[in-house]
DNA sequence: CGGTAACCTGGGAT
DNA sequence: AATCCCAGGTTAC
């Protein structure tokens, strides 16, 4: 159970770079059931040496205040990226293999590993970080009308929305409901083995992510074997109603950025295990739409907080969803979802270190243990 | 149309 | 050790 070869027949183009480990020998006569379990390789911290040019790093005219790569990469965005030291994660865009990095004042560089076209890396890149936006200038604008969130800003800066490709967005979220980080990360990397294998860092191998010709290959069962559950077949379900599109599924979905919000969120919504909350991300972080609010429990725990308190206590349901979405929207503005994206990283108990104690967020789980009956309340906290 | 109960799975709490 | 609960929801009654 640890041999880790893509679980199907790789019928894509030989990789660019040549692969860690060599799958041809392994013999392939049935379809091997694959768990997600242990889909860590484990190969050795670095490989592959072979210079494609001079390779180096590359500055970007990105500072800190712009751009924080451990606040904008492992906070919930893509769960596409690795870690590969200190201050710097690795992974891909469209064909290109990077890495990104913090230099000593803050600044970030990248390093290209593999591109078909340095270039286009580069642009790729700047499309990716959507550098276009200021975040400075845009948390500016949020502080004035929000001193909490001036206060989260002055400890959390950088912390930047992307601009991902549509149909790697969409996947990834369709695995992440009902679900946690570290399932949706193997479950996502899966589906990412599938794709063309590009080149390893830091011990990690890093794909193409799969066309959707190359995924509506993949069955419902191979999925569910693979522990997908029930997400199995939202996935090829979705796939398949994208294949039915007449210029492709990977067209529509770009088209969607041209698009009001609503019209997207309906369309986006028209797919099967995409709902509202999956819309939203799929809208924010890949189809321009800045003012999309993914409304999830995080994101309800903060709003009936500080934004809706009157609605403390109740229930999620996709009417309060939209309520949420509007109340953040009218104290925000276009550029909600950049806000929602700051907030929603300030809760995350991986950030707490960041923050003064102040702002922990003391959750009680609703355990509570009342030592007897009585003082009962729904959602443990009493004001 | 609004409220509820299943739905896969694995890790942590009870 | 056996259950219960929950995790960045969606779908079907």
């Amino acid at each position: 159970m640890h041999s880790l070869k893509p679980p199907l027949a790789m019928k894509r183009p030989r990789p660019p770079s040549p692969p860690p480990l060599s799958p041809a020998s392994t013999k392939q006569t049935s379809p091997p059931p694959r768990p997600l379990k242990s889909l860590h390789p484990n190969t050795p911290p670095i490989s592959s040496k072979k210079p494609k040019s001079h390779p180096k790093w590359v500055p970007l005219n990105l500072s800190q205040t712009e751009l924080s790569l451990p606040l904008t990469f492992p906070t919930g965005q893509t769960f596409r990226w690795k870690q590969t030291g200190p201050l710097q994660y690795t992974g891909t865009i469209g064909p290109h293999l990077l890495s990104l990095k913090h230099l000593q004042n803050g600044d970030v560089s990248y390093f290209i590993h593999f591109t078909p076209s340095e270039s286009a890396a580069k642009l790729a890149l700047l499309d990716f970080l959507n550098v276009s936006i200021s975040l400075a200038k845009l948390w500016e604008v949020f502080s004035e009308n929000d001193s909490r969130f001036a206060e989260l800003a002055k400890y959390l800066k950088g912390a930047r929305v992307l601009r991902q490709d549509p149909v790697e967005c969409l996947v990834q979220f369709l695995c992440s409901s009902n679900n946690n980080i570290g399932r949706i990360t193997k479950m996502v990397d899966f589906i990412s083995s599938l794709g063309t294998h590009l080149g390893s860092v830091g011990g990690f191998d890093f794909h193409e992510f799969p066309s959707l010709e190359r995924l509506s290959a993949v069955s419902e069962e191979e999925l569910r074997q693979a522990g997908f559950g029930y997400r199995a077949k939202y996935i090829t379900g979705t796939v398949d109603v994208l294949q039915s599109k007449p210029d492709g599924g990977a067209q529509w979905l770009l088209s969607l950025r041209k698009l009001d919000l609503q019209e997207a969120i309906d369309a986006l919504c028209s797919l099967p295990g995409v709902g509202p909350k999956v819309a939203a991300c799929i809208a924010l972080f890949s189809l321009d739409q800045h003012h999309a609010i993914p409304v999830d429990t995080h994101v309800w725990q903060i709003a009936t907080k500080y934004l809706l308190p009157e609605l403390a206590g109740a229930r999620l349901t996709p009417k309060l969803c939209s309520r949420v979405a509007e109340a953040f929207v009218s104290k925000y503005g276009e550029y909600a979802g950049w806000a929602q994206t700051l907030l929603f990283i300030a809760d995350l108990p991986s950030q707490k270190a960041l923050l003064p104690s102040h702002f922990w967020d003391i959750k009680e789980k609703k355990s509570a243990k009342i030592e007897d009956s009585n003082s009962c309340n729904i959602d443990g906290n009493y004001s």
